[in-house]
DNA sequence: CATACAATCAAATGATTATTTAAATGACCA
DNA sequence: TGGTCATTTAAATAATCATTTGATTGTATG
């Protein structure tokens, strides 16, 4: 029934690991890593942070708050677009940036909450 | 007051950016940055979607789970302690690991989330 | 129509990161 | 104590990503 002693690769509960195998045919696991990945960087992680404090910013400011290129700033904008995090309007000469909804804030505000709570256990 | 228009280098609200960057020095934007980095592979994350289904599972059985090496494994596994994502505990030969707080769960939630509603828009 | 400027794009470079392979721990058991 | 097995570590390679630079697009305005 199962793998727990010798087997010719190695110990395994095949049980379980069919299971959460099933289970993970559910859901989107790819597409989920590279929504992490967007926010997985200092800049854009600043540019997701900024944009949960203030509804909407154009490109120059952004690239202000980080410290960073206008062609930088533009790339980055890029990435967190394609996964769904930020939504934008041109008005003008000028483009503006925003949050495309709710769940970002969440997850910048968990994230926060986390790191604080690992810096109070070291 | 404002640097709406031409200036040496680009235009900017000074005024906004000032006020951003000083909310930003009370967070932890490159440790937030850091926590998403560890979850954004697709691996990573595969591993903390097992451990959001079963509390605890021994290295062998997750690198059963995402197909692939034991030592490929470990590493992640390692990654996603640096962060405070996983603990674990040892069990005579065996390493257990499981999430850390109820932080990850959140996350992964809110991710699955996103991903399942940006699809539906496209 | 020509100029100015915000923003984007494309190519190139430098830096990080994932994965593999092989060797090394650390724990149990005969 | 010697051997086996689960896990970790180290070093090397392959792959990915951030940043810079220079050129281009799109929009307003003189």
């Amino acid at each position: 029934m199962q793998g727990k002693d010798t087997c010719d690769i190695y110990c395994y509960d095949e049980e379980k690991v069919n299971r959460i195998q099933q289970l993970m045919t559910n859901v989107d696991l790819l597409k989920v890593a590279k929504l992490f990945k967007a926010l997985s960087d200092e800049n854009r992680a600043k540019i997701v942070y900024s944009l949960c404090e203030d509804d909407e910013l154009c490109v120059c400011d952004i690239a202000n708050i980080i410290g960073s290129t206008v062609a930088n700033t533009s790339h980055h904008l890029r990435t967190l677009h394609k996964q769904g995090i930020v939504k934008y309007r041109r008005e003008g000469k000028l483009v503006f940036y925003s949050l495309d909804d709710e769940h970002m804030r969440q997850l910048m505000l968990i994230g926060l909450e986390h790191v604080e709570e690992v810096k109070a256990n070291v």
